[in-house]
DNA sequence: CTTATTCGTTTAGTATATTGACCGAAGCTA
DNA sequence: TAGCTTCGGTCAATATACTAAACGAATAAG
């Protein structure tokens, strides 16, 4: 409760909207908006979807708010951490407080290498954009080769596979979310 | 309030617990356990928090249900969605459906650019890897130099700058989430 | 100065969430 | 069979969320 009023008064005057533009916007009373960001009220989560929905943010984000990263991170080539084994290298940007949310990999495929034709399917997002070489890459039932430039995006627990089939190797650079190690 | 009663039932008899185990250990009654999982009632959040945290689940896991992209996408070079002017490009990769979490970019700053004196403060997690060239990375009160292969990630809300001082341009991939345009 | 507008807060009245007791059904024992 | 227990559903009474209107402060225009 305590938390609760005070995101959403930043919430909005962050987007620049007084109590009643919210209000109006979301459906429900400019009341209802005092009362809630002054910790007086405890709302439905009926009115505070409402609400949420008005300010263009989901529930699962607004509650997500608590694990806060506090300071920034550099990393040198040499420091990026190298948990590939074999022909495959993935290079990760790292910090060792386990609490962030975004993985940001160097990934490098030599010539013939594949994950497997096991596929892969976990939780999360991930994306990536090819920097040279070319990929295969497998998301269900479909089928990409990918070139420098080139990008795809799905959600991970989508059945996936990758595979370089071409005769250099193939550097990539990509970021998923959540990490999952 | 459709999809929440029956999450929570799908919980509760999940953990093998009656109306009222879950309501005495929830501390609230058996009534308002029943009249939620039968869509006759929307809680409020403190009442819904109550619950989930006898079912050991947080909010934020809660609400993650129901937001999930269904498709891979993929983009070739050309596709990238240019959202930079001037002498700062940024490439996106973007789906027209809102609901992504990670956003990656394609991001090339000519000699001599930069964002500018104002720093840059958001929402979200951010983080690149450097392709070619060098960049000058400025977060709170750091400031890096970084050169291919190297990389920084940090929380957005601390405030940011980047520059390019070298003499040739810099390309770099970058994702952050969630997405902030 | 007065008038008008917009802001956030407060409050009385109303709608609704919540409680605690009760209901019938199902299972179990004697 | 009767008697006991536990289940989920229901309902009147109560607590509380919600609304709509009013309030005071701040700003701007005439």
């Amino acid at each position: 409760m305590e938390q609760l009023g005070a995101t959403i008064r930043s919430l909005r005057t962050r987007s620049g909207l007084s109590q009643r533009a919210l209000a109006l916007e979301a459906g429900v009373s400019n009341g209802t908006i005092s009362l809630i960001e002054n910790h007086k009220l405890d709302p439905t989560v009926g009115q505070l979807k409402k609400i949420l929905t008005a300010l263009n943010i989901s529930m699962a984000d607004f509650f997500e708010s608590n694990n806060k990263p506090v300071e920034a991170h550099f990393f040198t080539a040499e420091e990026l951490v190298e948990i590939g084994r074999g022909e495959i290298s993935y290079k990760l940007i790292s910090r060792s407080g386990a609490d962030q949310k975004l993985q940001i990999m160097s990934e490098t495929y030599a010539p013939g290498t594949d994950t497997g034709p096991t596929l892969l399917s976990h939780d999360g997002e991930e994306g990536g954009i090819i920097v040279s070489g070319a990929l295969e890459v497998f998301v269900l039932n479909k089928k990409r080769t990918l070139g420098p430039g080139d990008a795809y995006q799905f959600p991970s627990h989508l059945p996936h596979r990758f595979r370089n089939t071409g005769t250099v190797e193939c550097r990539l650079i990509t970021a998923c979310t959540p990490p999952s190690i």
